[in-house]
DNA sequence: ATGAAAGCGCTAACAG
DNA sequence: CTGTTAGCGCTTTCAT
């Protein structure tokens, strides 16, 4: 730096106020510098200005390891939230939290990130009572119980499950079915989107006045199938199901079939917070309710530099409904 | 750090010695300055650390945008390298390559990482020749088409193909069709797991005098049904089918089923460089050959710290297989 | 085995 | 608008 100071005629302050760009200076200076800067092939040493200006840029993103299995979504929120992070100037770095209320600790006193994103909240989460007591600038993906306190980006759950159902019961169906991933036993249990979903089906399929089966589905394909049966000895006259576990879609259809029924002359099926992809590997194409997985990372990332920089302290609250993408899964209820 | 130092009545370079560990201290002292550390909360600056000894424990993870959508292995890399990193000291910071031979400049000599990981390679990887030329420590998930100069870890395709041909003739079949990604007039035309596949694909078929067919597949489970018909069209005697592009198994089945084919019977159908969880989503389950994404991960992380640490300028390349899982997809040609 | 001291490369008051 | 200067918190010779 003070080699470009030379070049430039200036003093290495004046370099670093250009390369920040936070103090006026003139326009000829600025030439200079920047020219000696070039052709000196000069790089802002990161480090360097993180200790003098206490803040590294970076964010944090929190992802669990063990206990629960990543998917489609979750790749989303690393490449998106990164991407994002990387257009604001930000570095995004991958923090393995093995065991619950991890070392969050050593990640900011250690004062390696400037801030975290948690991924994977539970209704009851100790990370955010963590992240919460130290004072640590974080934004969920996802949202506990009671999330006014925190500022969180969400799927709008309640809501993409009413579009379901109104797309559903549009349709004449008042029997139905929701699938939704077994958690029980396991620290994953109060996840979020399980959780509100089938609090919401709960609710509104008895506002709606209609006959709502809940069924817990457990791996792959063969959890699925396993639901499906469950399903239709819970409700054998069951029309139409929702299915929120991506890896188990195949397997309802299928075990709808394996039943007696036909796909969606009989039961029609749609899958939320799902993707177009996911809802190909079917035959019939599945209707589904797609999961906004980049816009979430990207909010976050926003919403988390937005509280760094602009020191507001104020919580953003952002719930984002699934799109609706018609396909051949789901057809009028049978008469 | 002065306050540790002072409560365990030693200097401020003895407390820096415990905390690296990297100087003989008495057992005593240390005992003293640990206790000091702990009674006041201690926690070493990794800023501060990475100014003054010039190494920041970063490795970046170099990952495209756009061109190519990124699947379960690559989430596997991810959380399998950032759990890795985190293991041996280090963190690992999501980089985003936007355009093709990207600012990696900035990243190292920008003093971020110490070292990089680079994943979807190329047979002619433009990026790789940047680090080399700037000498950038790093490592390859994949490698190019003359990989004697850099370090790598990759799947082993010409066995994985081996093994799948293997496993097919061993059930007599001869007449063989391989479905792998259409990628033409991509960036990724030359996608190392691809061209690798197909090549050892054509060149063993020739070895074994087989008859061989290799089909193209676009996006999706509608790419797969049409590299069925495809498939069907150029080789309508064809007896089993190799396919290395999982979001189109589903298809291919499908589009065999449509083509007048039963699978296994008529055509027996094995995935490679797939998952477990991805042969089940398709009836018969799949016999796969599953990716070793975590190992993959896991080692190019170990690889680049051992290079990091042991100051070694050796090239490690590492090969893994494909291990195969037996499922109902598979069974003797037909006579 | 321990301590003193010179930076690492840059930022941010403060002064001019 | 530009320069001076005192650190940021730690590592690392070099002495002792």
């Amino acid at each position: 730096m003070q080699q470009v100071a030379d070049r430039a005629g200036v003093s290495i302050a004046t370099v670093s106020f250009v390369v920040n760009g936070n103090k006026r200076v003139s326009a000829d200076t600025r030439a200079r510098v920047t020219a000696a800067m070039r052709e000196l092939g000069y790089r802002n040493n990161v480090v360097a200005r993180a200790l003098a200006s206490r803040r590294t840029r970076i964010l944090a993103l929190v992802f669990p390891v063990l206990e629960h299995r990543l998917g489609q979504t979750a790749l989303q929120f690393f490449t998106s939230a990164a991407s994002r992070a990387s257009e604001l100037g930000y570095h995004l770095v991958l923090w393995p939290a093995v065991t619950t209320a991890d070392d969050v600790q050593e990640l900011i006193s250690g004062g390696l990130a400037d801030g975290v994103v948690v991924m994977e909240v539970t209704m009851h989460d100790p990370r955010i009572d963590r992240l919460t007591e130290l004072e640590v600038p974080f934004v969920a993906i996802g949202r506990t119980a009671d999330p006014s306190a925190i500022s969180f980006v969400d799927i709008d759950f309640e809501r993409t499950v009413e579009d379901a159902l109104d797309h559903l019961t549009g349709l004449g169906h008042r029997r139905i079915g929701l699938v939704v991933e077994d958690l029980d036993g396991t620290t994953m249990a109060d996840y979020g989107p399980k959780v509100r979903s089938e609090a919401a089906f709960r609710a509104s399929v008895a506002r709606r006045g209609l006959t709502g089966t809940v069924v817990a589905a457990g791996a792959s394909a063969e959890g699925g199938r396993r639901a499906a049966a469950d399903l239709l000895e819970r409700d054998p006259d069951v029309t139409a199901a929702i299915i929120m576990k991506d890896d188990s879609n195949f397997g309802l259809v299928s075990g709808l079939r394996a039943g007696g029924r036909r796909v969606p002359e009989d039961v029609s099926v749609i899958a939320i917070v799902s993707s177009d992809g996911a809802g190909a590997a079917t035959e019939p194409v599945l209707t589904t309710l797609n999961a906004p997985g980049p816009e979430l990372g990207r909010l976050a990332v926003e919403s988390l530099v937005e509280r760094l920089e602009g020191g507001s302290t104020e919580r953003t609250h952002t719930l984002i409904p699934c799109a609706l993408h018609l396909a051949g899964s789901t057809a009028p209820a049978p008469a």
